[in-house]
DNA sequence: CTCACGATCAGCT
DNA sequence: GCTGATCGTGAGG
């Protein structure tokens, strides 16, 4: 049986207790034929909106990517990063203050040989085809484009309601969570206000968490 | 229009 | 460990 939906009341808390509440839940993707696709949260990060956080994408105000961020509580913001790949953010705590949570790393938990499939069909010969192939699932959803493509997200889905169990995206009740480490957002603009505002959470000792990454 | 931005991968050192 | 290529979105001139 599938896992039951979360409920909304979990997404319009503050959003950094959203994103808190995020570790160890799962995200579930149904799939056109056999079980769903199945990955537990373990990096995430916040992001406080409207007149408060210059990196969010809502900072300045509602456009035609972003406002779904505006909207109700539980939504997913589903915005493609320069082409290549998406990210998948859930709104939080509604009142059109532009808050979101975006999912930046899972952990397979079922459907591993589909992700893989996926991840696979994008990648030429080179070094990342062979780790994925030598069965490095861990690797398969770390990182928020990587994670989307893993579960097939695309800008197709944004706007979903994640607490509907019949759509094709939702969150669940996965196992409890140690309590989370907290770091600086990840791949910022350094001259950004917000930059190094610990607003990233991790499990910790988590292998699934997205590799650091080298500033340029 | 032009520019800056962000995640990913390949290829090189 | 570093560099170049890729490309959607939106801000500023």
């Amino acid at each position: 049986m599938p896992p039951l939906p979360l409920p909304r009341s979990l997404f319009e808390a503050d959003v950094r207790q959203v994103a808190v509440a995020l570790l160890g839940q799962l995200v579930v993707r149904r799939e056109t034929s056999g079980p769903p696709s199945i990955g537990r949260i373990v990096e995430v990060e916040a992001y406080g909106g409207l007149d408060l956080d210059p990196s969010a994408h809502s900072y300045r105000g509602p456009t035609p990517r972003c406002e779904v961020m505006f909207g109700p509580a539980g939504h997913a913001y589903v915005y493609a990063t320069q082409g290549r790949c998406c990210c998948l953010n859930v709104s939080a705590v509604g009142d059109a203050r532009g808050q979101a949570v975006l999912l930046r790393a899972l952990e397979p938990v079922a459907g591993a040989e589909r992700m893989r499939t996926r991840r696979l069909a994008r990648l030429g010969q080179g070094p990342t085809r062979a780790r994925l192939t030598a069965g490095y699932d861990h690797e398969l959803a770390s990182g928020p484009g990587r994670l989307c493509l893993c579960l097939d997200v695309d800008r197709s889905l944004n706007g979903v309601d994640l607490t509907d169990g019949d759509g094709p995206l939702y969150l669940a009740r996965g196992e409890a969570s140690p309590p989370p480490l907290w770091t600086p957002r990840v791949g910022l603009n350094p001259k950004s206000a917000s930059h190094g505002w610990p607003w990233r959470a991790l499990v910790p000792g988590c292998r699934a968490v997205s590799p650091p990454r080298t500033l340029r």
